[in-house]
RNA sequence: GUGGGGGUAGUCAAGCUUGGCCAACGGCGCAGGACUUAGGAUCCUGUCCUUAGUGGUUCGGGAGUUCAAAUCUCUCCCCCCGCACCA
């Protein structure tokens, strides 16, 4: 019995390495190459992250089984700020911080040691590599091992982006990204890894409208241009002091928030004094596009905070708009208030501007009725808002009033109409965040203009087309990814591919003030796995790793001889490198998480295709989907949480449930194409079954030393024959459950069957367990390992090449089916009747009715099977026709039954002789059921039968009479 | 909004591409039994309803195509995920 999985893990892992097995080098074999998408360096992972690593792993043990030559090589991505973040967090001494470290075994030594950027991420590799993936057993070649902030990656990157360069892919042009004040660039996502607040804000692109006034300019800021023809009057909020902010040689009035957001986008930008919104009211101003002149309202709605504070307003179409003018016209005490004269009040009146689905000329009207709205500041009214907003933008069409604009959908007028007042003056863009967010630094984030912002141009048609044509000949995994794919590429537009900040990652190669960030320098780097061996056994420099050395080994450009002379790098050494890419690269299969669809995957094949020629292009993705939180008693997601154990770290896990377990539980708890929940109590039960496999294994080892054969052998080999049948056919797709349910369970039954059926032959079982224990070594390697040293085979079970498996024998193994069908049948007939049997006799089929399937299997297989024919041919039969009635019924049944299903079983049942079969099986069935069988032919013509149950008998299925 | 994924018996989850060996693999759970035990045991058997091994009704709802549908078509309902400078 295995004492320790630890040890036991220790022991072959130790082995493995002491052979060197996991160094993958050059020779004449088939070459695999395969990666997981590295994972970004951001603290501990947890026992779902080892999911699609693990798959990864298998996959390549089973490659190597399959005479490969497999090269498995990992890395980690550490671009970005990540590294900064945790880092800065460190040295703050943050108590949570603290204790995540800690709780995750992190030393005191070692916490000393995490003084900065680099430090932790050192400190990260090392666990990543040690802690999770050897840990694991992984077979990867650890020589290989590289991270984004090595010196050496940095080179391979510039090189990758001058070849992008080369290619016209990068571009520049002016960008509105998310920024601190303080900090630079920041992300705006739901981790909220830069910022403390405001991860699931949004980027709005306003359009500011400039209404003259003298030589002031009231500037609003709107989502609807294309609403400008429905333009009655303006909106200020009396209570809020705006200001003048000179703007080029124009002045204009904004709110102060906005002056400060407009100068982070807007050169020229400074507040030059301040007026109170009261004082606006009642002024009169040109209203953009129309050119009308339009009355200044009050209004609370116009919040500062939100686009300039000041608002145009389209009564027809804007809900608030609406409800505020009917304020204004119907207190009087406003008009007395801020002075409005009442031609102010009267020349206001709401234009139809938009015809739309489901509302009349006025939708804000309809809408804030339908909704039971009634006053100004009712919250209601932003809902009433969106919904008319959405309406407006997919079934509103512009009415005559819009000019030039009639008649266009609100969508296109939207676009022209904003070109149009843009390009005339009366206009500018203003982006916006819809909510309030803070950066990390505690200071505000707002939306920055970056001038000449370096794009890589992925909406290029004709990479686009490219890439799109090279994914149809990829094997892609899922399936639905492989169609899905292509709209992804579609969709993809330019990506800005450097950040300025103070981030982790390489300079830009054309302008050092930028850093490549994090998507775009991971793109290309499965090929430089087989490079980066040189490096880090410092064979190459980084230095000698410069444009023409890249050229030379990965694209096959220049001569040799320039080339070691210009890089110092031996001419040997270059034809080697050259050459190891030649034989390894294209990549064989790239696997990563379902969050790479969208992002990852799609640059990674961009820049494939962009970089380097058809040969070397990636031919598989694997997409992997999670292992996620266990939901708590009310259905909510719970965290992975600590007292179910989800939470300890994965040694932890590792050490709890045995690696190989948790490997089982990865491979065959569902398809790879679902999301798991993880239950400690379920990778319970993985363990408990390799541990009854072991036990069975131990006991089959030591009991058997029996020599001859038993009648069962044929059975065994033919089912071990079909279940790696079966595995090898699921392998082709890289389904690990198919075959992880054929080895620790169909076949570990079907051990067990063999035993309990008297299958003795010492031969027999060790051919089966010298097959079983192979098949075990891609998902449970320590343990079949262990087993295949206890069986005495030769070698390593993970050096071993599966031989190629004669054919499952479906007659042998109908054989067995027969007899549990049987077996069932009878327990059936006890439980139902409540029968204590005497005996039990059994009926085989006479042969006649065999005669009659196998002359309708041959109708089937001329498709041309039905009642008549049947019973014809059998007619013609003169032993068939001897029976009369009961034959023409028969055929009449079997046509009936047959064309009703397919049939491909069937043929096998009539290589069986039932009766000899069921006779020699008749002591096991009765030990089985407990009481005396009987077998008895229908062949025989004088035979006891006293329920005249023998004429129920039908081949594959005897009769069966209790008495 | 947009693009994608999905709803299968107590539960998790195969099957759906290529309709028929589908009452629907398997795991877990549950029940009964065996063994007899200190082990998160193991081994049998059963687990929609009915029943001498049969038959009936099922695969989100409804309609259709077909000799035949969990699988194909249409329609409706519900759930989940991505949407970018986050890996």
């Amino acid at each position: 019995m295995v004492s320790s999985y630890r040890e036991m893990e220790d022991k072959w892992q130790r082995t493995w390495s002491d052979r060197k097995l996991e160094n993958a080098d050059r020779d004449g074999r088939k070459k695999f190459m395969i990666i997981f998408a590295y994972p970004g360096v951001t603290g501990y992972l947890h026992v779902g992250h080892m999911r699609g690593f693990t798959y990864s792993d298998a996959i390549g043990r089973y490659k190597r089984m399959t005479g490969h030559n497999v090269l498995f090589p990992v890395g980690t991505h550490a671009t970005g700020n990540g590294a900064v973040t945790l880092a800065h967090r460190i040295m703050k001494k943050e108590e949570d911080m603290i204790s995540y470290l800690k709780n995750n075994g992190c030393t005191p030594e070692k916490l000393e040691g995490l003084n900065g950027p680099m430090a932790v991420v050192e400190f990260f590799n090392d666990v990543y590599v040690n802690d999770y993936w050897k840990r694991f057993g992984f077979l990867s070649d650890w020589r290989r091992f590289t991270c984004t902030l090595y010196e050496d990656y940095g080179m391979f990157m510039k090189w990758q982006f001058r070849k992008l360069n080369d290619s016209g892919l990068l571009i520049q042009k002016p960008y509105f990204a998310p920024a601190c004040v303080q900090c630079g660039p920041v992300a705006i996502d739901a981790s909220e890894t830069d910022i403390s607040k405001g991860g699931s804000a949004e980027t709005q692109e306003y359009t500011l409208l400039k209404f003259r006034c003298g030589d002031l300019f009231l500037v609003a800021a709107t989502l609807r241009p294309e609403t400008v023809y429905g333009q009655v009057n303006f909106w200020v909020n009396p209570d809020v002091e705006y200001v003048k902010m000179k703007k080029d040689n124009e002045t204009w009035i904004v709110s102060p928030p906005a002056a400060k957001k407009l100068a982070y986008q807007k050169d020229g930008c400074e507040v030059v004094g301040t007026i109170s919104g009261k004082e606006m009211v009642g002024w009169m101003c040109e209203a953009p596009m129309i050119h009308r002149s339009v009355p200044v309202f009050p209004a609370k709605f116009c919040d500062p905070n939100v686009g300039t504070g000041l608002v145009t307003s389209v009564p027809s179409d804007a809900p608030d708009d609406w409800i505020s003018l009917q304020d204004v016209k119907n207190d009087p005490l406003i008009m007395k208030e801020y002075g409005l004269t009442k031609e102010q009040i009267d020349s206001a009146v709401p234009i139809s501007i938009i015809s739309m689905d489901g509302y009349g000329d006025f939708p804000a009207k309809d809408i804030i009725e339908s909704m039971g709205i009634e006053r100004s500041g009712d919250p209601k009214l932003e809902e009433a808002k969106k919904q008319v907003y959405k309406d407006g933008y997919h079934t509103g069409r512009m009415k005559d009033v819009c000019g030039k604009f009639a008649g266009l959908r609100v969508e296109d007028a939207k676009d022209k109409m904003r070109a149009e007042m843009i390009g005339s003056g009366e206009a500018e863009l203003f982006y916006d965040l819809n909510e309030e967010v803070i950066c990390r630094c505690g200071n505000p984030v707002m939306i920055k203009r970056v001038d000449d912002q370096w794009f890589i141009n992925y909406a290029d048609e004709e990479l686009t087309k490219r890439t799109s044509d090279h994914c149809r000949t990829m094997d892609i995994n899922p399936p639905e990814y492989q169609n899905n794919v292509h709209t992804v590429l579609e969709w993809f537009r330019e990506r800005a591919c450097v950040r300025q900040g103070s981030w982790l990652g390489t300079k830009f190669p054309f302008d050092e003030r930028w850093t490549i960030e994090a998507i775009s320098d991971s793109t290309l780097y499965p090929i430089y796995y087989i490079i980066s061996m040189y490096a880090n056994s410092k064979q190459i420099s980084a230095e000698q790793m410069t444009e023409p050395f890249f050229d030379h080994v990965i694209l096959g450009k220049g001569d040799v001889g320039t080339v070691s002379k210009e890089t110092g790098i031996s001419a040997e050494l270059l034809t080697k490198i050259k050459d190891d890419v030649q034989y390894w690269y294209p990549l064989d299969l790239n696997l990563g998480g379902k969050e790479h669809m969208t992002v990852h995957f799609p640059t990674f094949l961009f820049n494939h295709v962009a970089i380097l020629p058809p040969e070397k292009l990636p031919k598989g993705i694997m997409v992997n989907w999670y292992i996620t939180k266990k939901k708590d008693e009310t259905g909510k997601k719970d965290k992975i949480s600590k007292s179910k154990g989800g939470a300890q770290p994965i040694p932890g896990a590792a050490e709890k449930f045995g690696v190989d377990s948790l490997r089982l539980y990865y491979a065959h708890i569902a398809s790879l194409f679902v999301d798991v929940e993880w239950d400690e109590d379920i990778v319970m039960t993985y363990r408990q079954r390799l541990d009854r496999i072991i036990t069975m294994t131990e006991e089959l080892n030591s009991i058997f030393e029996m020599e001859g054969t038993s009648d069962v052998d044929g059975w065994l080999y033919s089912r071990y024959g079909t279940h790696m049948e079966n595995i090898h056919e699921a392998m082709k797709r890289f389904d690990l459950r198919t075959m992880a349910a054929e080895v620790y369970f169909e076949m570990f039954n079907d051990m067990k069957w063999y035993v309990r059926r008297g299958g003795c032959s010492s031969l027999a079982i060790r051919d089966a367990l010298r097959t079983w224990i192979s098949a075990m070594a891609p998902i449970t390697p320590h343990i079949a390992e262990e087993l295949w040293e206890m069986c005495g085979f030769e070698g390593l079970v993970s050096e071993y090449e599966y031989p190629e498996v004669p054919p499952g024998d479906t007659g042998a193994e109908f054989g067995e089916t027969l007899i549990r069908d049987v077996i069932s049948d009878i327990s059936q007939i006890i439980k139902v009747t409540g029968m204590s049997p005497k005996r039990v006799i059994l009926y085989t089929t006479p042969q006649w009715k065999v005669k009659v399937m196998s002359i309708a299997l041959d109708l089937v297989s001329e498709n041309r099977l039905d009642i008549p024919s049947l019973t014809k041919m059998c007619m013609s039969d003169p032993e068939i026709k001897g029976y009369g009635k009961a034959a023409s019924e028969l055929a009449k049944k079997m046509a009936t039954d047959m064309s009703r299903t397919s049939n491909e079983g069937r043929r096998a049942l009539l290589k069986l002789n039932e009766f000899e079969h069921l006779s020699a099986a008749a002591q096991f069935i009765a030990s089985e059921i407990g009481y005396k069988v009987e077998v008895i032919s229908a062949n025989a013509g004088d035979i006891y039968d006293p329920q005249g149950k023998s004429k129920a008998a039908l081949p594959g299925r005897p009769a069966i009479y209790l008495e």
